[in-house]
Order: structure tokens, then sequence, then C-alpha cells
DNA sequence: ACGACTTCGTGAAGGCGTTCACGAAGTTGA
DNA sequence: TCAACTTCGTGAACGCCTTCACGAAGTCGT
């Protein structure tokens, strides 16, 4: 107001969004894109709020990051709100995607109808298993993974998802990374080390078990099944290990 | 004090363990489990920061949390430390788990390898689809979604993974807590609502590369379609936003 | 036109988690 | 034994996110 205000047309925005607004923005677009489905027009941040789960002054908050899109006594128009969303995820031109390690998640992510229903191509399926080169999965001829460097090219796609055990992933990351792959979805259960300027998400699928099971722990305390105290002296993990493997193969792909 | 101690020998810290913590203690779990496959037996907390891609702070804090299993000038025993993490996350009764939609991704799932080496047992797999009835998938046959109620009394689970469209989502949950599921790990893409007393957890396949799209347009402007190539990929700061051509073309929902 | 009502947008306060910095407590070597 | 060194455990500061509370700005009914 008293400050000199940028009357300029394009929206200047420093980088305002914390990133904890950018994980719930996917979560708002969905239930607008139901609503405008259903041919609703405009919504308050209440109604909104009760359909992603999370409370009225959080999407308030959130949205006024994107700017002043709301009407007062009225609420979010609903296509608005939508596109707007949309461009700040980034998702009005399409996003291509590669995958690789066709295994038995990759498998099941190839042929995953969430990824196009919002906006995700998978334009390319790796593998390095001669057995699984020439399947096709949801119209994706999978190829040899030496025809990465080629497909990132020509394809001009920037997010890679990981699906290869674990102890083909850092090298998968690598070469991903030096094709040009700048955004990784990592399911391999292990740590991946990338240069500045590339993104990794990780889901490890195992882990929200385990966070699960911990609050389980707490519901029910530990009943002592024979009555004796909780005193093992030898290895609780319940592995059933049958040899031994020199690197720490924990999870990964099974097929 | 004021409250009688309960001088019993299991540990009884209420729950003193924040929520940041629990959840990176599976990712210590599983570098803990790679290093005493290897044979190790000490780990200073630099080192497993590292090695689980955090910092020694934030390793030492977690574990504190836990109370003091480390040795001053030392490290932490790997053994013991392993030990009382798989306590702290109840894996020492290994979890049933039941898995309701043996679609495409309940499919991959059931037959992950990744849940078993770590402690979680599929115990049952149920569809509504009569034709997938009878399928066994890592040695569990898929049975009819009526007999829910019948299996979690009989096998005792309390976790239940979701892996139906968003449509049937709520009603199978429902179903499950009703019948005494008190963890529900969500795939569908939808927010589910659970009386007090279950934990719901959801993992958004499709949310997660829309982070990551939301950080790619910041990398890339988007607004010149054939600018730089290749050529300046790397850091790209100055993020000029140019005001886009909204064409949200966000589709509908997946099954 | 205008008061009553609804709902957004936002400063302020509070809580949680991360990071820093350093004393405490152990080991190692002579 | 004792000094030097390593590493844990932890109080304190800092920053991000959530929550609260309320003014601002619009609509609606008469």
């Amino acid at each position: 107001m008293t400050e000199l205000r940028r009357a300029a047309s394009v929206v200047r925005e420093r980088s305002p969004v914390p990133e904890a607004t950018v994980a719930r923005l996917p979560l708002y677009l969905r239930v607008l894109t139901s609503l405008a489905d259903r041919g609703v027009h405009t919504v308050s941040s209440e109604t909104l709020a009760t359909a992603a789960g999370v409370t009225s002054a959080k999407v308030r908050k959130d949205l006024s990051h994107l700017g002043s899109y709301g009407t007062r006594g009225v609420g979010y128009g609903v296509d608005l709100l939508l596109n707007r969303i949309a461009a700040e995820l980034g998702l009005t031109e399409d996003r291509s995607v590669l995958l690789v390690g066709v295994g038995n998640l990759g498998h099941a992510l190839a042929g995953y109808g969430g990824f196009q229903a919002r906006g995700f191509r998978v334009v390319a399926l790796l593998d390095i298993d001669p057995c699984r080169i020439g399947e096709s999965i949801g119209g994706v001829v999978v190829r040899p993974l030496d025809e990465m460097e080629v497909l990132v090219e020509h394809s001009r796609v920037t997010i890679g998802v990981i699906c290869t055990p674990a102890t083909a992933a850092q090298a998968v990351c690598d070469r991903l990374v030096a094709a040009g792959v700048t955004s990784i979805l990592n399911f391999a259960p292990t740590v991946l080390s990338v240069p500045a300027g590339v993104d990794v998400r990780k889901v490890d699928l195992a882990v929200e078990l385990q966070i699960l099971s911990f609050h389980e722990a707490r519901k029910r305390p530990a009943s002592s099944p024979d009555g004796m105290t909780r005193a093992t002296a030898g290895r609780a993990l319940p592995r059933t290990r049958g040899g031994g493997p020199l690197v720490g193969t924990t999870g990964g792909e099974a097929s």
C-alpha cells in the first residue's frame, strides 16, 4: 500500500510458495477437478478444506500465496482456481516421464492410469533384462537401458522414475542426471546422491507401513505373549535371510 | 513423584518421540541392517547420517529420544541400536497386513518383496472382481471381499492397505474399521475419514510427480517453447515467471 | 440505498523441528 | 596415570509452518 506497488502485468512473485503449500496444491487440484466435473462453480475455503481434509485457515493461507483469487462473501471460482493451480504446478504443458526398471512395481506404475489422468505422460520404459524388452505396457514398449541417453535427448524428458532394485538405483540415477534429467522420483529403498539443481523425491512403501506399525505398538502395548519380558538376546528383526549377500539388499524388486 | 511410577522392566516412555523422528527411524533401520550384514559393529552419528542422507545432529537428536544407546568417543553399537529401533517401531512381533484391491497397483504391492523383507506379512488379499478371486500372488490367494470380517477376526490383522479405485475406498475403509483394523495405508487418490483412534497414511503417486513438476516449472520458465535446449541445463535461479497462457487440461479421476 | 451477513486475506502468536555449539564421557597411547 | 582425542547428548537459538483472530470487501434482501 504505502510501498510502491509494482504494477506490472505479470505476476511478479518472488518465490512465496512454501514447500508445505506446494505439497498440498495437488490435493486442492484434485478436489477442484472433482467439483468442476460436477458443475460446481464456486467453493468456499471451508468446503474446500473439508473435502481436502485440512483446515479452512490453511486453505486460505495456501491460496493466498498464489494471489487473490477469491471473492469475499462468495468463495473461490472453481475453474479459475483450478487453472491457477495447474499453472503453478507446471501442468499446463504435459510433462514427459521416463521410467526405469519394469519389474514388479515398475510394471504397475507404467500401467497406472492416475499418471496420465493428471497431466503426465510416460513416454519411455527402460529395463536391463532382455526378457522384458519389447513388451508393451499401456501402449509403450519396453526398451533396453542403453537407449536412455537417446530417448532423453529426443523426447525432452525432464522427470525420471526409478523402480530398479536398490543396488542399481544410484548407477541409473547417475546416468539419468548425466543425460539431462533434472527431477527424479525414486522408489528404490536407497538414498540417492545427486548434484545441486537436481530434485529427488523418494517413496518407500515399507517405510509407510513401519510408521503405522509404530503407532500400532503404542495402541497395544506390546503384549507379552508368554509372560516373559522383552529381553531377547538375539536379533529381534524377523528377517528370514536364506543366503547372506555382502551388500544389504533390503527390499528391492523381487520378480 | 505425583504419579505412581511403574517399575516394570519394560521401557514405558509415554511418547516422547516426535513424529518427524518416527518417520526417520525406518531410514536408520535400513542403514543399520545393511551395516550389520557387512559385519560392522559400531557406527558414528556422522557415518550413519551420511548413509541416511541427513545431518549428524539430526541423527543424535533423533536417537536421543530412544534413550542413550551410544558410547561417547566410539559411536553406536549397530546391533544394539538395530534392535532398539526395531522394538520402537513395533517390529519385534511381525505385523500382519491385509490388502484390498488387487488391481494394477495392488497386484504389484502384493508381490513386492520389500514388505516381507522388513517384517510385514501380507496374510490376505481381497477383491470384489470374481475374475481375480482364486489367483495366487506371492503364495497368497485372492479372496472375495465378503470374507474381510472373518479374516480380520481370525488372523488378527491390524493394518489394512487400500488399493481400490477412489470411488470404493471410503466404503472399504469403513468396513475395515468396523472389522477391527486400526491402521490404514491408502493408495487411492481420495481423502478417507475415520473415527478417532484409527491412523491413516496416504500415498499418492501422482502427487509426488506434481511436486516435482512444480520445481521443474521454476527451473525452466516454460514460456519460450523452443529457447534453450540443454546448453544451460543446471542453474537457473533467476526465475522469471511469465504469465503463461493457461490451458488447464487436467483430466478427471482415473480408476 | 443500506444494513446484515458471508467469506476472504493477513498480521500475530504459538508450536514444532532443525541447527548450532559445547560440555560430558568415554577411548587410546605413552 | 594422564593428557589428547573422539564422539555423544543436549540446552538454546533460529526458522518454518500452523493456528488464531479480525478487519476488509464483497453479496443479498428489503
